[in-house]
DNA sequence: GAAGGAGTTGCTTAT
DNA sequence: GATAAGCAACTCCTT
């Protein structure tokens, strides 16, 4: 290690804020004669992982604020948004130079995790010192999962008893009043240009993304953000704004609101309210790291105290703020523990085997699921891709993908409400697709709270109370029994009458006429004869796909295996549930992690031949020749799309065993 | 180890 | 209009 003054690279990741963190702290506590704060622009986020352009807007918002934040303290330095990923960027960085120390927040997403391993060897060849420091979760989601005997959080109360063997969570540390120069920063080295192929984002851009064409310090030399032309993206819809000032003033506004945190009920704030929203909207932030899940956490601990001592109304976990962020660590710490396999069914030790419509397809090599899908049933893929747009014929439902697709955020209970009707209670079609189109449309996606959460909501991990299923007629109603919600997202029915409005398709004529639509068709057109709006049927009976749905999941359960069964692994799963059962499931071999056959499997295995017949019951049922469009049964013109692909091809991703 | 109750947030009908 | 019971039924946690 160099001896003398330090130099020092602050690498910014998820922690794009200065306030309460202890690794830039621990990289100030250096004294360093030059410190470097830098992202690096990576590109696996640019074109392997699904991100929107709300998401990018997002990102490129909390940049820019933290990036005048540091200005403000040291007028020579800012955030320096370098265009080349990390894992070639920095081993040129620490010559260049002379760096003595790489500073950074611990990332336990499983990408993350390679990706900070490989980093991490190359620091330790260049004799650089690497200091990691927790911060992005309220304990250190690695000390949970050894308080927890090696296994991830899979309850609440295994969470808190985690989270009191670790001890007391963190006290915040105030923001840093001055920060020192950085080095010179007229770079001198070659840029390696990421591999671009394959984008997963291609279908988002509508030009050329040319965010790496213009040099590591981008078109003005500045080390600004890319903005989002340069991504080849059309401009962001998210009336959200990102940014650390922008979520410290707004956190200001909820806490002087003593009331409302103290007696915060998550089940109690209405999914339908719309400007404002009834929740905080802080998880966009908490996910880019502007703000503090810690310094979050004591400011509502600080208030609850206090009412408690003035004998005022408190709610308590794990329906109030606090509750909901020891969520956000149960879920961090289930990912720590489980890897890769955590965002997957297959070799998931943890998530039920449910045969899904719409299965992942596997590499058995890796036993990572390749990020696109089978079509078992054209009219699933049908039904999905209805979901993903809100053109399903159930406005509560529509208005919902609708405000996603639009927002980038939705309240959490219009997020199961959405989940239950994909999977488990309404069209029986994988939480994996689910999770897919979240992680393009969200601004607040992080893999570990977004997995986590379609397992609850499909009943595959953390929960599993599936009789208990959300309707999408009756629960909207509840809320909004006006459908004042609906009338906002879903135009088309602004002037439904109420009576009508969360079952359109039950309104005469008549009324469809006064209120200026048709209900009819799938959604595939808009506009009707006369210039009359549509809105498209039902896409199914919902009574009868809940009935279906009850039945299919009482009887996987019953069957009782996990994704890590070896008659998962190996497409034997089939002999173990009926022909006439609910998805794929016709024949008795089938492929791995709920394939309906081998055609769709990558990996040394992947060429198993099937000797049997196959008949599969997607024909019957949907009226497709699935014998003969399996193969081509992929998404037309569909990329291979992953949610976490490997890096940047500079390295394999890591398979992580089963437990 | 068995038994009973609890589990962040269901829906419908009866009182 | 609020509240409770019944629906059919899961796992986990505590006693």
């Amino acid at each position: 290690m160099a001896k003398g003054a330090a130099r020092v690279i602050y690498w910014f990741r998820t922690d794009l804020r200065l306030h309460d963190s202890p690794a830039l702290q621990a990289a100030l506590d250096l004294k360093p004669e030059a410190l470097f704060p830098i992202w690096c622009w990576d590109s696996h986020y640019v074109y392997r992982a699904r991100v929107g352009v709300n998401r990018f807007q997002f990102l490129i918002d909390c940049q820019n604020d933290l990036s005048q934040s540091i200005t403000k303290l040291n007028k020579k330095s800012k955030l320096f948004v370098m265009r080349e990923p990390a894992v070639t960027l920095l081993p040129k960085l620490f010559k260049t130079w002379k760096i003595t120390h790489l500073v950074f927040e611990k990332d336990t997403d499983a990408y993350a995790r390679d990706r900070d391993n490989q980093v991490m060897e190359m620091a330790k060849e260049a004799g650089v010192e690497v200091i990691v420091k927790s911060g992005r979760t309220l304990w250190d989601s690695d000390d949970l999962v050894k308080a927890n005997g090696g296994k991830p959080t899979m309850s609440n109360t295994q969470l808190q008893a985690a989270g009191a063997k670790v001890g007391d969570i963190a006290r915040p540390i105030d923001a840093p009043k001055s920060i020192p120069d950085p080095g010179d920063m007229n770079l001198n080295i070659e840029q390696t240009q990421p591999e671009p192929e394959p984008d997963f984002n291609a279908k988002y851009r509508d030009s050329e993304e040319a965010s790496y064409s213009s040099g590591i310090a981008g078109p003005k030399g500045d080390y600004a953000p890319p903005s989002i032309e340069e991504l080849g993206m059309p401009a962001a819809t998210t009336p959200h704004k990102g940014g650390e000032t922008v979520v410290l003033k707004m956190l200001d506004e909820i806490l002087a609101d003593e009331d409302y945190t103290g007696t915060f009920e998550k089940p109690k704030t209405s999914p339908a309210a719309f400007e404002p929203q009834s929740t905080c909207l802080t998880s966009p932030y908490l996910h880019f790291g502007a703000l503090s899940c810690r310094y979050f956490y004591h400011k509502v601990e600080a208030i609850i105290e206090k009412r408690n001592k003035a004998k005022e109304n408190v709610s308590k976990p794990p329906e109030n703020l606090i509750g909901q962020l020891r969520f956000r660590d149960m879920y961090f710490c289930a990912q720590a523990a489980l890897g890769y396999s955590f965002a997957q069914t297959y070799n998931n030790s943890h998530c039920r085997f449910i045969p899904w419509h719409l299965p992942s397809k596997i590499n058995t090599s890796n036993k990572l699921i390749t990020g696109s899908y089978e079509i078992d049933s054209e009219q699933k893929d049908i039904e999905f891709k209805r979901w993903s747009n809100g053109t399903t014929g159930f406005p509560w439902i529509d208005a919902i993908m609708r405000q996603l697709r639009q927002e980038g955020w939705i309240h959490h209970l219009a997020r199961h409400s959405v989940a239950c009707f994909l999977t488990r209670g309404g069209a029986y079609i994988s939480w994996e697709r689910g999770a897919e189109v979240f992680e393009e449309l969200l601004i607040d996606h992080e893999t570990a709270c977004n997995v986590g959460n379609w397992q609850w909501l499909s009943c595959t991990a953390f929960y599993s109370q599936f009789y208990r299923c959300y309707s999408p007629v009756a629960f909207g109603k509840k809320w909004d029994p006006n459908g004042d919600y609906i009338r906002k997202y879903v135009p088309e029915l602004k002037d439904m009458p109420a009576k009508y409005i969360f079952e359109p398709h039950k309104a005469p004529l008549p009324d469809q006429k006064a209120a200026g639509v048709q209900i009819k068709g799938d959604g595939t057109e808009t506009e009707g004869a006369g210039g009359l709006k549509m809105y498209p049927k039902p896409m199914f009976d919902f009574p009868t796909q809940r009935e279906i749905c009850l039945q299919g999941m009482k009887n996987a359960y019953h069957i009782g295996m996990y994704g890590n069964d070896p008659r998962v692994m190996d497409g034997s799963w089939k002999k173990a549930f009926d022909d006439a059962a609910e998805g794929p499931t016709e024949g008795s071999k089938g492929g791995p992690g709920g394939l309906e056959t081998w055609d769709d499997v990558e990996g040394e295995e992947g060429d198993d031949p099937v000797d049997e017949p196959k008949t599969p019951k997607a024909r019957g049922k949907a009226g497709a020749s699935s014998k003969q469009s399996s193969p081509k049964a992929t998404r037309a013109g569909h990329k291979r799309e992953h949610s976490q692909s490997t890096l940047d091809g500079a390295f394999e991703k890591k398979a992580k065993g089963s437990k």
